[in-house]
DNA sequence: TCAATAAATGAATCGGGTTCAAAAATAAAA
DNA sequence: TTTTATTTTTGAACCCGATTCATTTATTGA
């Protein structure tokens, strides 16, 4: 039964085909300006026959973030383990990740921003696609990579995982944010700095001092640091 | 001639109840999957009648994102008149900034950030629309004055306008992710804090630490802080 | 070689943004 | 007030693009 095999693996080549050519697409033209006949012929087929690989055109989009959520997360984990083996200091680490984030958002940013701006944005029948379901279960995935090396972490000093979580989002917060003005901004042009500079800046400035829980100035009229006290809600 | 005034008046009336009435829309359905069938209904007019207020539905999404800019501007301006007459620490005035900067992105982020995140996502057509250029217009003055801030705050250590500049779109970038990032994990259900608390915090450990130099830990194989020195590139 | 099945096509459908000719309302003129 | 001009408003028609589907073409197994 070897041609049923060849062609599931055929099948799978061809998907990958179709997304690639809709990536190259979609990242000249956008999204929303590109139509299935673009990428139909980009990737030398016909219209219908998208439909029997995606979904939808949103489909093909999710498709295209969750590749890249995919990749994200295989860095992520080889990079922890890496730390792991060498006892990195935390800072190093997030450098890494940081860098593996930015990497990852490079080609797929556009598709992972519009999912992430707003669900609301995608058609609510997608929504219920594998496809996203897939997408979710993989972030949830490295989110919870990041929780655990935040919790392993002394310098966090995060007492349990719901504040080791919280940890991972502000993280999460500030490298999107980032990234997002670096790229907006001409790819860095607007700033002195190469992207590696940039990276390791960030980290060294901004995201060390979620660890460090002695600022040498507290906020005016509320003591409290990150996990000293909560406020009862 | 009271007549055309009082046209202009209810032309402009009329403008900005179609604009609030596809905001709730929007905001109920989401951008793409609201019709202008729905806007129409909501402000109860016909469909054609939106096309003599309105160039498209992207120049009606443009508009609110106008408008949320102008309210965050007339904020940002009246908060550093006030930090200038009671000389308020920098933090304590950034924190008043990323409140503005929360309270603007709560209703009109999602416009906002479509924006931001691809403009390729935008019609081309749209991109010359009068809208997008007062909408960039305001934007840049709003950066202008938060750099004007930076400079003349010591802590900041900006040695000119460029660097100011830098670290306004710093600044910048993480409230916005960190707007993202709280207001998509359930506005902060997911975090042990209320919004306050929350921005209070942000601005406590980490946009505070742009302002700081001397870093407890320096990176390892890279000294070079914020301004000390510069990458060639 | 010949069914049977799968892959591929592109014309038809359908939804929604946009346009437009015509109706209704309002203002100006007589 | 009546008439004419202008402006506002309407909703049906138009058009583009995503999606579907009947049909054709290619592949497989007998």
């Amino acid at each position: 039964m070897g041609v049923k095999e060849r062609k599931e693996r055929e099948k799978l080549q061809r998907s990958q085909d179709i997304l690639e050519a809709a990536r190259r697409v979609f990242e000249s033209k956008g999204f929303l300006n590109t139509t299935l006949q673009d990428v139909a012929k980009e990737a030398e087929i016909s219209v219908g026959l998208i439909y029997r690989y995606f979904q939808s055109k949103e489909d093909m989009f999710a498709s295209l973030a969750l590749k890249g959520a995919e990749q994200f997360d295989k860095n992520l984990e080889s990079t922890l383990k890496k730390s792991g083996r060498k006892k990195s200091s935390a800072q190093a680490v997030l450098t890494d990740i940081a860098k593996a984030f930015f990497d990852f958002y490079s080609p797929y940013g556009e598709y992972f921003d519009m999912l992430l701006y707003s669900y609301k944005g995608l058609k609510q029948v997608q929504i219920q696609g594998s496809t996203l379901t897939r997408l979710m279960s993989v972030t949830l995935g490295s989110l919870d990579k990041l929780k655990t090396f935040i919790v392993e972490s002394a310098e966090f000093r995060a007492k349990n995982e719901d504040e080791a979580l919280q940890v991972v989002f502000l993280l999460w917060g500030i490298l999107l944010g980032c990234h997002k003005i670096f790229d907006g901004s001409g790819r860095g042009h607007l700033f002195a700095f190469s992207r590696e500079d940039f990276i390791t800046q960030v980290v060294h400035q901004v995201m060390v001092g979620i660890a460090k829980n002695e600022s040498t100035s507290q906020p005016k009229e509320d003591k409290r640091v990150f996990f000293d006290e909560r406020p009862d809600l």
